[in-house]
DNA sequence: TCACATTCTTGAAACGCTTCATTCCGTTGC
DNA sequence: GCAACGGAATGAAGCGTTTCAAGAATGTGA
């Protein structure tokens, strides 16, 4: 910097005025100024400039499955609307380690960016962050602390949707997939789904729990459908859209045995891909976007008037897409 | 800092040398910074850091598309090889947009990271950036310059690979689905696929090109085909997964045409879910964690002897997975 | 006991920027 | 012609670390 203000023949201070407050300096100076940048390829070191300024214009955000769309989804949300606000995303991929999430966390935290939003690992909601001195928000998570906000979608209106669904279908006999119950999202959907039942008389529910909720999991639970007689049901709330596949899978290997006609499925999550499986599933679609949105502009608000808003967690409404797993033939793509 | 060596009873570079240099602090003392440090919740700054060391331990990776499970991959590659030399990744995503990337570039070099990796968005290689000072790697991409390195596919062999494959299993009229062909990639797929045909006698292959390579071109496609006599082709070599799935839609939906009986089908990519996709497509995967792994390596070399290493480009090899598109009945899955 | 080597500590000088009280200088008003 | 004014430009004082020469403390051998 010294090197462009002497270069342009003007006083360090008013480089740095060119670059954060234009409006301070004269038209001919500011072209003689950003010239000179040009011409000597100056980069602004932004560690000096954090330091100096005592402020960041990035936000972390510590992401649990960049294979899972869904996330992938938040942090699309969480970026454009910080765009919007001049501010920066930056992402860090725990891949579902709570040693590399604690990391992850201590490693925005010193960098002091402006604000951190965390998507955390579902299973373990133990000691994450003492994080106190930056603003941090959840993102698909009750905060641990009541000091932060959180944006969680309402997993127990999801397991309604899905069971509703089926009842409205006519279907009386329904199983729920999906475990293992210690996954909170997991016992909130089938407590979703019992409410529905309960809701409808001679509807019948049967838990059958499973210890993951991918696809052989979905393979392994259906195959103990169908050793325990493939009659017995007619409807399965699954706890996931691979559940829901591995099931599939199954019972489309019954000869004489049809998915929808027989039993109908649906799946949770709308995985950007099970519109294209073998039977497109019907399933619970999470606003991903819209979470990382409003967890952002949470996040925002904290960072521009700290101690104002009081930590809250808002709950958005997922919504039922119905496809041929439930509706079979009458179901067209598009 | 300060407040920490005040309660300590100890300077200041003694606090700075227990973070950094354990070993030239004695155990005692060590022992009661620490204590002083968790006390107080001192979190080092590091933008005060990096300006002091002058270095920074944070790669930043630039991806184009996070919903592209090749390019997570990759992610997970360079970042499990950093995490091995202690290093951290941070991920820029651009949304396939050339303004983003050129601004995460620009973050990511104003930030002083120690090197970035960069796996840009395909069909614009203009001016990306000039990023002199700080170390740079392309993924998945010739660099624009001849100052960097870069890792790439061998895209050629993989074209060729399907197209052999389809051969081997007794095809010969062949069809190339896939465009535009300003995409070095389809390109480059389409001479290997020619290359196959050229060394076989009695192969024909015609070219049909596409808009993109997402399933409704896929099924436009396959439209077209299908309209111009579904018995001109017994097989075809499709650009990537997505327009495979998207023919194979619009075939099963012919009467009495069979995939792959009439028509067998190769994708590319190895896109998670093709797996389980209504007819499990045979496919080209490209090894992105290698990919990653590598970039980071070239990227880590280049960190710790600037200018020792010269520019190159490592061309990895795809594999063909066989699955039921191609070799019909005879695939079971796993 | 003393000289000397060794291990710990210390504190001040950077690092490259932002900020802000000052200074400069060309205008305006009387 | 002079005072008062205000927009531009200045430059030094931090910001919170690391680094490193120098000093203090401790240990060793004769």
């Amino acid at each position: 910097m010294a090197d462009v203000a002497r270069h342009a023949g003007v006083a360090i201070g008013t480089v740095s005025n060119t670059l954060n407050n234009p409006d301070k300096v004269s038209e001919s100076t500011r072209r003689r100024v950003l010239a000179s940048i040009a011409e000597l390829g100056f980069v602004r070191n932004d560690a000096a400039r954090s330091l100096a300024a005592g402020s960041s214009t990035t936000v972390g955000l510590v992401l649990a499955d960049l294979d899972n769309s869904f996330f992938v989804d938040i942090a699309r949300g969480a970026e454009s609307l910080l765009r919007q606000h001049g501010m920066n995303l930056l992402i860090a991929n725990t891949d579902v380690d709570p040693a590399r999430e604690q990391r992850n966390l201590e490693l925005f935290e010193e960098s002091r960016v402006a604000g951190i939003l965390i998507a955390p690992t579902p299973w373990v909601a133990p000691r994450l962050p003492a994080v106190r001195s930056t603003p941090l928000v959840y993102v698909n998570a009750e905060p641990i602390d009541a000091l932060h906000s959180g944006v969680v979608v309402d997993e127990r209106q999801g397991g309604y949707l899905a069971a509703r669904h089926l009842i409205d279908l006519g279907r009386t006999r329904l199983a729920f997939v999906g475990g293992p119950f210690l996954l909170n999202a997991v016992a909130a959907r089938h407590e979703g789904a019992l409410r529905a039942v309960a809701e409808s008389t001679g509807v019948t529910l049967e838990t059958i729990e499973t210890r993951g909720v991918n696809i052989p999991h979905g393979r392994q639970a259906a195959r103990d459908i169908v050793d325990g007689g493939a009659g017995r049901f007619d409807g399965v709330v699954a706890a996931s859209d691979l559940l829901a596949i591995g099931c599939i899978q199954v019972f489309d290997e019954q000869p004489g045995f049809n998915v929808p006609a027989d039993l109908a499925i649906t799946g949770y999550d709308n995985n950007h891909f099970v519109s294209e499986s073998a039977t497109p599933v019907s399933t619970i679609a999470q606003p991903g976007e819209e979470m990382g949105r409003v967890a952002a502009q949470m996040l925002i608000n904290q960072i521009v008037e700290p101690g104002t808003a009081l930590p809250r967690t808002v709950a958005l409404v997922p919504h039922l897409i119905a496809r041929r797993s439930t509706l079979g033939e009458a179901w067209r793509r598009d």
